[in-house]
RNA sequence: GCUCGGGUGGCGAAACUGGCAGACGCAUGGGACUUAAAAUCCCAAGAGGAGCAAUCCUCAUGUGGGUUCGAUCCCCACCCCGAGCACCA
């Protein structure tokens, strides 16, 4: 302890310091965005600026992601490696609100130690083009998107359900929702119809979807978003309807319209199926609560007891009306509709298992084949028919069956007229078109997708530039007026009043309309942070120009993205908007492609005991303490090192000392470097040129943890032989610099060079010396392995077969018989069957 | 329930997607250096067994079957863990 280490020791702590302030000073990180050579833009998730810092999962996905952009520098590219701060949205928010004190004032504070942890980890970043959403040099852009939106009429207003709180008389989010009931006060939460923006990211649906199959995204992320998506194929059938008491069939087609006097409702009601296959076995229809045919429908006899049910499906939260495996509960309207193709009558029932937004909020019931109908059936005795089994099973007795049948393949129509015999899938299609040739229904295709709201009855966020007037409507602000500044108000916490916090700052809240000049009101809500998100990657290579969004030429030399690394937990959101968003900007002009990011691959998850690190569970581990006793090229390798990148890992520190062995044992050897003159050893030049190769393989394909064993086995190797040629060694430095940045710099200096590292390119493999031409074959007699013979490269099944046999230990197992099968793999394995 | 991952030594993991299972590292044991410890260096090591020995044998990739000369990898059935979605008609 008292002992002064040795002059030449690696001392982390200043070797880091040092080539931090080189890099700030030298601009080594910040590239020539107009002149790049070979431009690679490398994207990494920005965080959101939370009050405890990055944690340790943080700095596994951004070092992972800067790992592979010294990589591509190295290999001779122009990086662009931003950095910036997803700063708006409820976290901040509600984080404010819980210490008292103003989001404004706290998230300069969270930013400026993001900055330093993140300088301090030695991430590539280019500071010149940082980015924060909450700035109004970036919002004003953020607003000037929704405009545009506006403009291409891609962005409306209409009534959807919110949660909303009666005590605090607040709107809440779906988080703040537990059990149903308000985080804050734990009242029971109940929905309201509020007037929202959404932007109609559903006429995308096709377009999302048909690009994935083009794109180099990890096939996690694309599956995510297929079912997100959620295509279906199916058609939309009409039932006519009467209500009480029969009528004459109409010749209204139109879904859901009233045709005749309210005193004599004969009308239609349009239902989605994926399975008009089943239409015989319909026996009855389930309407949404909030159907709009559900009051003329209901009859006298049933209307309380149907008013009572509607009131008790909307006093029900969000979150809990969509919470599965309740058990069905549903009132009779007391209304018929006629099944298209039988001419029956079915019983029209209202139940909250149907879902308003999804297909037309009506469908047709088929307990045979649907559990959820089934089960529905089964409640409230319903009529229950099979129209699916074996082939040639006449009329079955469906009252008696205990569950749904799903549909098998062998399975043929029964009990359905003229399609008996026929598959399902012939019948799908051979029943959509009768009942299209009748003008009763027709083909469709249904997402699960609804469209993006964007609206948020909150405060910090971007508003929403739009102004009311009494006289001109809604208003588009100017573009010439943006930003519409968030204001500074003290009092942005929700209170009794019931108006959202915005509309309380009258000073701010009363305009003049942009139109006429008379009194107006302004939108009081904010945008959605994942708006903020959807568009960040366009400003990063144009942070400099204040007077338009996102230039057209550095726009073309740096977008769409080359590589973005990032959670899978915005596999389907963050990703979906952004492409959408993307794909709006090409058809107004904006941009010339349509998918934001050409490569993307989901990195796995840090955990901590078996869970992911939170704050609520008290596992958080914050990197800071591991920086500063192990150095940050160690922490870096350290988690490169833990297991694959895109898989995660659970965090111990338990093995942290390996790597910082390691690159002790580097130190030495650069130290010791020398220019040997000689030849090395054929072994050592093979394991050289083999190493070049393997790491730069497993980095592009992000196997960090295998291509530092592979430098690692290096290492050995060059110890080993007792090498210390400094062609070798330099080499090593150079493919050590990706994972440990300062220390190559330094390793990189100390053996005589001036400029950084990372221009000094990767090194080449000689494709002819990565393998040598003496190798090993392991002998298998019946599938196991028994010996090993030496031969050269590509020698003959003759060749191997008579080295093999010439072997002791072969022979004792193949015995005197002449072998029956002889397998040989080339330059891999020799397999002997004996009888 | 559905979708997607995953299950390999004491631990983190590897194995060219059918070809020597356990590379690399951690922890461990032994040795060297040291007055001693730390650090460093060298050696050992999947489990079980035979042998004085160098060596040799058997069993092993969640479980049970199958295909194959050969299976961690492919097929069938099942168990467990993780993530996401969840009444989507």
């Amino acid at each position: 302890m008292s002992d002064t280490p040795p002059d030449n020791s690696y001392r982390p702590d200043q070797v880091e310091a040092k080539w931090r302030a080189r890099w700030a000073e030298r601009g080594t990180n910040s590239p020539d965005l107009d002149h790049p050579t070979r431009p690679f833009y490398n994207l990494m998730m920005f965080p959101y600026p939370s009050a405890e810092g990055l944690h340790v999962g943080n700095m596994f996905a951004f070092t992972g992601s800067d790992v592979y952009g010294r990589f591509k520098r190295l290999q001779g590219y122009t990086v662009f490696e931003p950095m910036g701060y997803d700063a708006f949205g409820i976290h901040s928010e509600n984080y404010a609100l819980k210490v008292g004190k103003h989001p404004a004032q706290l998230i300069p504070e969270n930013i400026a130690n993001f900055r330093r942890q993140l300088e301090r980890v030695g991430g590539m970043f280019d500071w010149r083009h940082v980015l924060s959403t909450t700035d109004p040099e970036y919002y004003k852009w953020t607003q000037w998107i929704f405009l545009q939106l506006l403009k291409a009429g891609k962005a409306y207003k209409k009534k959807a359900a919110v949660n909303w709180c009666p005590l605090d008389k607040t709107v809440l989010a779906n988080e703040q929702v537990i059990d149903g009931r308000c985080e804050r006060c734990g009242t029971a939460v109940e929905q309201r119809f509020l007037e929202q923006w959404f932007f109609r990211i559903t006429e995308y649906c096709e377009r999302l979807l048909a690009n994935l199959d083009n794109l180099d995204w990890s096939e996690t992320t694309k599956t995510a978003q297929r079912n997100w998506l959620g295509r279906s194929e199916g058609a939309e059938i009409v039932f006519e309807v009467m209500g009480g008491q029969a009528v004459r069939r109409s010749e209204e087609v139109a879904g859901g319209s009233i045709a005749q006097p309210p005193n004599r409702p004969a009308a239609s009601i349009t239902v989605f199926t994926t399975r008009p296959d089943t239409l015989f076995g319909a026996t009855f229809m389930v309407l949404a609560p909030e159907h709009p045919m559900v009051a003329a429908l209901t009859t006298a006899a049933q209307k309380p007891e149907v008013e009572a049910y509607v009131r008790a499906a909307a006093a029900q939260d969000l979150v809990s009306r969509k919470v599965g495996e309740r058990e069905k509960t549903g009132v009779f309207t007391g209304g018929y509709a006629t099944n298209p193709i039988t001419g029956k009558q079915v019983p029209v029932w209202i139940a909250d298992y149907v879902l308003m937004e999804y297909g037309t909020g009506a469908i047709m019931a088929v307990p045979a084949h649907d559990e959820r109908d089934f089960a529905f059936a089964r409640k409230y005795a319903l009529p229950i028919v099979r129209v699916l089994g074996p082939a040639g099973e006449g009329r079955s007795d469906s009252s008696a069956l205990t569950e749904a049948i799903a549909e098998t393949s062998e399975m043929v129509l029964v009990s359905s007229g003229r399609f008996d015999g026929m598959t399902a899938d012939a019948a799908k299609r051979a029943i959509t078109q009768q009942l299209a040739g009748e003008g009763r229904g027709k083909a469709v295709v249904q997402f699960r997708l609804h469209d993006w709201c964007i609206s948020r009855q909150r405060y910090w966020g971007p508003p929403i530039p739009v102004i009311y007037c009494d006289g001109c409507g809604a208003v588009p602000v100017p573009e010439k007026d943006l930003p519409v500044l968030l204001p500074a108000i003290e009092d942005f916490r929700p209170d009794d009043s019931g108006i959202s916090p915005l509309a309380r700052h009258e000073e701010w809240y009363y305009v003049p309309c942009p139109t006429c000049g008379k009194r107006a009101r302004r939108e009081t809500d904010v945008s959605d942070t994942f708006l903020d998100s959807a568009w960040y990657y366009l400003r990063y290579p144009s942070t400099e120009f204040h007077d338009r969004p996102f230039d057209k030429a550095r726009t073309r030399t740096w977008c769409p993205v080359t590589t973005y690394i990032g959670g899978n937990e915005h596999a389907v959101l963050h990703l979906l908007y952004s492409r959408f968003l993307a794909m709006v900007l090409k058809d107004l002009g904006h941009i010339d492609f349509e998918e934001p990011f050409t490569r993307f691959r989901a990195h796995g998850l840090i955990v901590k005991d078996g869970s992911k690190m939170s704050k609520s569970k008290g596992n958080v581990v914050v990197p800071d303490e591991y920086i500063a006793q192990w150095g940050a090229d160690t922490f870096r390798m350290y988690l490169m090192f833990l297991g694959p990148l895109q898989v995660g890992g659970d965090f111990r520190d338990a093995g942290i000392n390996g790597p910082r062995r390691f690159l002790d044992r580097v130190w030495l050897m650069v130290a010791e470097a020398e220019d040997s003159g000689g030849e090395l050893r054929k072994e050592l030049v093979t394991r050289w040129h083999a190493t070049r190769k393997k790491v730069a393989e497993d980095l592009e394909g992000l196997h960090y943890n295998t291509a530092i064993a592979a430098l690692m086995e290096l290492v050995n190797a060059i110890k080993e032989e007792g090498c210390r040629d400094r062609a070798l060694i330099q080499d090593l430095v150079v493919m050590l610099a990706p994972f440990a940045p300062h220390f190559a710099e330094e390793c990189w200096e100390r053996l005589g060079h001036t400029t950084t590292v990372f221009d000094a390119g990767w090194p080449a493999w000689d494709e002819a010396l990565v393998v040598s031409d003496e190798i090993e074959v392991p002998v298998q007699v019946n599938g196991k392995t028994r010996s090993r013979v030496m031969v050269a490269r590509g020698a003959t099944e003759k060749a191997v077969l008579a080295a093999a046999l010439a072997d002791e230990i072969t022979r004792r197992f193949v015995g005197d018989k002449p072998p029956k099968k002889v397998i040989y793999v080339p330059n891999r394995l020799l397999n002997i069957v004996v009888g």
